[in-house]
DNA sequence: TTGAAAGCGCTAACAT
DNA sequence: ATGTTAGCGCTTTCAA
């Protein structure tokens, strides 16, 4: 029914061998041979079955990206989903085939151990936020090819990338004070946004480093939503002396700052400089542009590759 | 080096064919030589090679979840990665595994045609926004085992679910006039966010079938974003006759209405009804709770297994 | 109830 | 430069 390599080789005139050799560009053929079996393979309209394939070859040419998903996961870690896009670009680009796994801290050593042992793929990309200690030992041990996607926040031996949020805040700190403001804000995620923490700490190295005091009603802290940056900028527009720029963590906490400006009439970055670190979306919709120190997630995806 | 199905046949002292009967459960084997057999794979950490297995099988167990990715895909289009969560999921349950693949509606004839003949997955999930008339053909004269998320917009022969927008604005506007509510207004996307305007449908529907007349203002659009929402209620409330509710195309537009009935100082649902149609992320942020038309479109990914 | 053996479709030594 | 052949690891008919 469907054309295999031997229909190929017969037709061909050849070997099976041939044929491969042909497909595979490897060993020296003849052009006319080449020709021949090209032909065949046209006339036929002989198409290789990658199983066979990869199977022979012992490869499977496909990587699993493990992460936690869900209901909701589409709203709440966009970025997840940013660099998986671009972790399939890059895999693509190299002939890999990206797998989607959804998994749980709780199960990931299970699977991972199963996924590799019945040998599903070739290597592995894990989210940070389902590793665990089990796992690293038996990454570690059994030398399982693969990339840690996030920090890990305990001892490990992983291989892993991350944004460096505290350099990112580091950068936002520089740059404001060269450009002559004095007293910076920030307005951050709750003390378990890792990601809100680090790019403070980083904030707070530089300030350290020129002996700028930061009052405490400087650093808010709430939920990463538009309403939160609302109210958070509100707080720190009532503190004894106002900041004149505001370091937002995120994209939807400067959206409310912004927003809570408009409405007291602030202009930015006159009155008041906004900083925000991810691109997206402001681009597109904000007329006064924000400075914004752009960390590319999608290409830490393609990274990976 | 890796143990294979002939190891355990040795241990066990049966015919590798007795082992893979074993496995499958399927013929009639002796409870001893079962028990044997199982011992064998215990003893020697056995792990069936799934790639052989579904070479012998001729089956992959794989299904392509086949959309439009890319940067910024992440936060501009949650609704997807909701609804391949959702198929993750139901795949999982059925033993199939989920492999991701961009792709625009330019390429995905000549993707799918070759991921086919290839054999490379036993079935396919086609995002509505990557199909084509060529797609449609190949599929069609194929016999290609295949499901569309979305619905065409073109006469076709796919198979394919989605969500039932226009029925969800029917519901919509039913509840609210069954609440006593007498003028509706809605507060939606461009003209080209299918989406919003299968809502706008449902609820002119039925307005028109109770004799509802609705002035031109009270049906803005604008853009899915946050502002636009806030700035198109706003516009409502400028109207000569005010609405009583207002029918929101989604979250963000939702988001922006409540906040500009806030800063009007009115009171939801007193003064003015506000209703939406994704749960997520009302549930937890909005302390008066706005009416919600919840579509499910996690399980929408779930139907697809 | 079990086993022998012929594949699945391709690759890769090894020979020629 | 080409062909022979023995796999890859499992399934599945067919016979015993």
């Amino acid at each position: 029914m469907t054309i295999t390599i031997k229909d190929v080789a017969k037709k061909a005139g050849t070997s099976t061998a041939t044929v491969s050799k042909v497909m595979n560009s490897s060993y020296s053929i003849s052009q006319p041979t080449i020709d021949r079996v090209k032909a065949a393979m046209e006339e036929l309209h002989y198409r290789p079955n990658l199983q066979a394939r990869n199977f022979a070859r012992k490869s499977t040419q496909a990587v699993i990206f493990a992460t936690q998903l869900g209901q909701n996961i589409g709203f709440t870690n966009p970025h997840m989903f940013e660099m998986m896009s671009g972790l399939e670009q890059a895999l693509t680009n190299k002939g890999y085939t990206l797998i989607v796994k959804n998994i749980t801290a709780e199960g990931i050593h299970e699977y991972i151990q199963n996924a590799v042992e019945t040998k599903m793929a070739d290597g592995l990309v894990i989210h940070a936020s389902v590793i665990s200690k089990e796992l690293d030992e038996l990454i570690y041990k059994n030398a399982i090819p693969h990339i840690v996607i996030g920090k890990p926040d305990f001892y490990n031996h992983f291989c892993w990338i991350d944004v460096n949020n505290s350099f990112a805040g580091e950068l936002a700190a520089r740059h404001l004070l060269e450009k002559g403001y004095q007293s910076l804000a920030y307005i951050g995620g709750t003390e378990e946004d890792k990601i809100s923490m680090h790019r403070l700490e980083g904030i707070f190295s530089v300030l350290q480093e020129r002996d700028v005091i930061v009052p405490r009603d400087y650093v808010q802290r709430g939920e990463s939503l538009c309403d939160s940056g609302y109210f958070m900028t509100e707080a720190l527009l009532k503190t004894h002396h106002k900041p004149d720029a505001i370091i937002c963590a995120n994209n939807n906490i400067a959206y409310g700052c912004v927003h809570a400006l408009h409405d007291n009439n602030m202009n930015i970055p006159k009155d008041m400089a906004v900083l925000t670190f991810d691109d997206y979306p402001f681009s597109k919709i904000l007329k006064p542009m924000l400075t914004v120190v752009n960390i590319d997630v999608y290409d830490m995806g393609v990274q990976e590759g």
